[in-house]
DNA sequence: TATGGACCCTATAGTCACTACAGGGTCAAG
DNA sequence: CTTGACCCTGTAGTGACTATAGGGTCCATA
């Protein structure tokens, strides 16, 4: 039983105090127990709980997203097939940013080489980036 | 020569109308010239900059990040050194990108695989997701 | 016992990058 | 000459925080 203050549940989480009351506020995360100087005290549950809201974030899925993955993870009867879906599109949005920051890395790389050999005039930074088909 | 209108340049460009005019009051689209019933013409330059503007903002660049993308694009008579310095900062930057996005694509690779025919209760997305060591 | 500083509280406003009205004007088709 | 799709300006709302003001709590040290 840890029995954290939010100062410490902020530390163990990366997570900024007011991201943590803002969460509150939005109803992610439930009222925590106050003590007797009225200040939150948060147990492991909701250590886990709030561990998970932060990577779900890191990982690219919105506040919504995160609502319904703690819906389903308390539902455990339930088929898995939403997560699934969610993940999917996250994937194939994910693999196309791979490809599009590839390309702008290697026009940076060849900018960067030209501006060596002293011909800054042909930078192709908009053509790499804004095709003629959009 | 283009002559679109507000709404065929956010057609082409997968934009908002809204959000073209946004980008014009913050300054990072020029004022386009206006028809006789006051209504906004681009060309196919504006096309261009506004493609680049949204394909690098889909990389995840701010609009600040955006306008030193344009001006590098633009001001093709400026110093090498300062090109070089410009382009080098963002190199770094959409490498970091890079790493994050392909260990992100791995775990959501995991994540499917895991849920594939599965059950929640089997699902060990919240697992992956909110490990116990924080 | 007093006090200083680290921590906590609420409430509100600001940020970024849009997005959505409200209330009106323009224009081509029928 | 009206209908409906499109355009205009201006302002307010959204998501997900982040910062600030103005105060209360806790506890180690003088």
């Amino acid at each position: 039983m840890a029995n954290l203050s939010i100062g410490e549940l902020a530390k163990q989480t990366h997570t900024k105090v007011e991201t943590i009351r803002y969460y509150e506020r939005i109803g992610l995360l439930p009222e925590p127990v106050r003590t007797a100087g009225n200040y939150r005290s948060y147990d492991d549950v909701q250590l886990g709980r709030l561990s998970f809201v932060r990577r779900a974030r890191d990982l690219g899925f919105s506040l919504d997203q995160v609502r319904e993955l703690l819906d389903l993870a308390d539902q455990r009867d339930r088929s898995c097939e939403a997560v699934d879906t969610i993940a999917r599109q996250h994937l194939v949005e994910v693999e196309r940013k791979i490809a599009d920051l590839t390309a702008l890395r290697d026009e940076l790389s060849d900018v960067i080489g030209r501006c060596r050999r002293g011909t800054v005039a042909d930078c192709r930074i908009i053509e790499t980036l804004a095709p003629s088909a959009v």
